[in-house]
DNA sequence: GATCCTCGAGTTCG
DNA sequence: CTCGAGGATC
């Protein structure tokens, strides 16, 4: 092997472990044996043995421990603090449940505790004849490090015990186990404040929990929302409670936060049953929770049953797909929307993330890029958002080694080399070549989607073809394409193309408010299009309209006025008009006034979130929008009522917390009809 | 002038 | 879904 392969492995063992280190100690979430993590370590020693002079300091071979903490006093924890083996499915569940009952059939006759599995770090509290004198956070099960003057200023952790019942019996010695964590309000507080005040923001609230516990500085932690909830007892001087749940109320009597969800059951089968009430219940906690525990109610069973590699047997933690992953920024690139605007996105190495691999996520603007310093190769958070679209949370800094490249964005636009323009004020650069083939093809994109002109098999690639073919220069170019045409592309044979130019037919009947919407004149969308529609009756009067016209339609004010108006004063567009009117793309508008008035839903506003059972969303808008009501995107204290389906979003929360009423599709429906 | 609300634009994967 | 921006409202 030559030298450049060898440096070359180096890098990427240096890198690796680093994330396995951090995914190890940080984030409590392994994603590789400690074998494999071993046999790793080793290799990365053999190769710098090999080249003593490529040792850098930053080299994970340079650190004592796994991560650098050297900084606190290690403490050996009194027994070992355990972790939980994995369960992802209800199978696994009973998986579990079977091999306990084969090692001891008491298992038969134990009742189980659901608790939630909190997502945030095990610390470990020690009282001498009820006082608070030592805490350490888990470290690698075996010694962790001691973080009291931390955990003193965490309000949640009792100094002396019992805080108030004066009639329970505390130990001599008592070692309790707990997480500690932030919860979801206090996190996004945080971050706001620390933004506000021009601060770096934290990724996380397991992050933010890791990180403060770990302040050098006590003061610090106690600036921190940080809590705690207490689930175990480690050690003790004398005898505590039998079972799980007498020990989580014995826990709450001598004044330890402890969760108020647990619940009892009498069997397996119960608990199982359960799973899907806990799924949902995910995001109505207020914290984040990666997980349920499952934990045999009898501890004496359940300490005999012992421990299966580092695993007690008698617990078992079954596990949400994560919402949040790390993953390598490979590159960022950019692309050119409809309007010309610059769109940075991420390249990421796959991840599996809420049952699919992601490649990519969006960076939403440059000024995102910078205020997160995002650079490439750097190691990211990913999150699903609603579980659908992924989007890039940070860059994980404790991992950079020096390669990363901070990012500069493009002078030039990617498509056509053009220099790219800001607007004084506005957070967007763009390219303003009108000839921009990048924005040829998604203005074409724009005008044949689903909300537009509707043309069904006339997707990103067969675009892409005819644009590229010269065969459309602009989206009335469309309507001109012929069979023959067709045919003479790739992939085309004789049904397809019929097909599309049935489709293609059949949209010039599509109504006057989708063809504006399908002009694609900026801040001119759906809603906006409806009511200029609604207002002119048809494209001859739009294009003829004034500035002080365009001005009594609601939500136009002087920006998109003068969008609209400029829009039509452009030669190019009048050709394009012309050349709709002349190919017979001309509906005429509705313009009638129906009573709105008189209709149920007058006056109400509706949003809508996750799944209807038996109503698609744009149906449901519809339904909503010929009732009179109106169907919008956001929840605010406008929202008359939030229509609730299945897999909600955030949204839920918002009306949860503005009061606003949920209710569900039948409940619309009855109301659509007046009743 | 500040704040709230709504809309538009771009976005992922199968 | 997220973000930015324009418009409406107080």
């Amino acid at each position: 092997m030559s030298d450049s392969d060898d440096t070359k492995l180096i890098e990427q063992l240096r890198k690796e472990i680093n994330l396995h280190n951090y995914r190890y100690h940080v984030l409590d979430e392994p994603l590789i044996s400690d074998y494999e993590y071993d046999q790793m370590a080793q290799k990365l020693r053999d190769l710098e043995a090999a080249h003593p002079d490529w040792v850098t300091p930053d080299s994970p071979t340079q650190r004592t421990g796994g991560i650098a903490l050297d900084r606190f006093v290690k403490v050996r924890h009194p027994a070992a603090i355990l972790s939980l083996a994995n369960a992802f499915n209800a199978e696994d569940v009973k998986g579990w449940y079977e091999r306990i009952v084969r090692l001891d059939t008491r298992v038969t006759r134990s009742k189980f505790v659901l608790e939630p599995k909190i997502d945030g770090l095990t610390v470990v509290l020690h009282y001498e004849d009820g006082v608070f004198v030592q805490g350490a956070t888990r470290g690698d099960g075996e010694v962790g490090e001691d973080v009291t003057a931390n955990l003193r200023t965490v309000k949640a952790v009792p100094l002396r015990i019992p805080v108030h019942e004066e009639d329970v019996h505390v130990p001599s010695r008592l070692v309790v186990r707990a997480e500690a964590f932030i919860r979801l309000k206090d996190f996004e507080r945080l971050n706001k404040k620390l933004e506000e005040e021009g601060e770096k923001t934290y990724l996380n609230p397991r992050n933010t929990a890791a990180g403060s516990l770990r302040q050098l500085d006590p003061k610090l932690t106690g600036t921190r929302p940080l809590t705690i909830l207490a689930y175990a007892i480690v050690d003790s001087s004398e005898r505590t409670p039998a079972t799980q749940w007498e020990l989580l109320e014995y826990l709450r009597k001598l004044g330890f936060p402890v969760t108020d969800i647990a619940e009892l059951v009498d069997s397996i089968d119960q608990a199982v049953a359960k799973i899907p009430e806990w799924n949902e219940r995910r995001d109505r906690i207020p914290f984040e929770v990666d997980g349920v525990v499952i934990k045999l109610n009898d501890l004496d069973v359940a300490n005999d049953l012992g421990v299966s590699g580092k695993d007690p047997r008698g617990a078992i933690a079954l596990k949400y797909p994560a919402r949040e992953i790390s993953t390598t920024l490979k590159e960022i690139r950019v692309n050119v929307g409809r309007t010309g605007v610059l769109a940075p996105y991420a390249v990421l190495s796959p991840v599996e993330i809420g049952g699919v691999v992601v490649k990519q996520a969006t960076l939403h603007n440059f000024d995102f890029i910078a205020e997160k310093d995002i650079r490439e190769g750097d190691h990211v958070m990913i999150k699903r958002a609603g579980d659908v679209i992924p989007y890039v949370i940070g860059p994980i800094k404790e991992l950079r080694n020096g390669s990363e490249k901070p990012y500069e964005p493009p002078s030039k636009c990617p498509s056509c080399g053009q220099p790219v323009e800001h607007l004084e004020g506005e957070v967007a650069w763009y390219c303003i070549n009108v000839g921009c083939p990048a924005q040829l093809v998604r203005n074409v994109e724009h005008f044949v989607s689903r909300e537009a002109m509707d043309i069904d098999g006339m997707g990103e690639k067969i675009v892409e073809l005819v644009v590229s073919k010269g065969l459309v220069k602009d989206y009335g170019d469309i309507y001109k394409l012929t069979r023959a045409d067709l045919l003479n592309l790739e992939g085309f044979a004789g049904k397809k193309a019929d097909n599309l130019l049935d489709a293609i037919e059949e949209s010039k009947q599509q109504s006057l408010a989708r063809l504006i919407t399908a002009l694609g004149i900026r801040g001119v969308g759906e809603v906006l299009a409806g009511d200029l529609a609604e207002s002119f009756g048809d494209l001859e009067e739009l294009s003829k309209v004034s500035i002080n016209d365009l001005y009594r339609v609601e939500g136009v004010g002087p920006n998109i006025a003068k969008s609209i108006y400029d829009w039509f004063q452009n030669p190019r567009n009048v050709q394009v008009i012309d050349k709709l009117r002349s190919i017979g793309v001309w509906p005429r508008g509705a313009k009638e006034r129906v009573n709105k008035a008189s209709l149920p839903l007058f006056g109400k506003t509706f949003v809508i979130t996750g799944t209807l059972p038996n109503l698609p969303r744009d149906q449901a808008e519809q339904l909503i929008a010929q009732n009179g009501g109106k169907a919008t995107d956001s929840v605010s204290r406008a929202t008359s009522y939030l229509v609730l389906g299945e897999n909600p979003g955030s949204k839920l929360d918002r009306a949860r917390a503005l009061g606003v009423p949920i209710i569900d599709e039948a409940a619309l429906r009855r109301m659509a009809e007046g009743k």
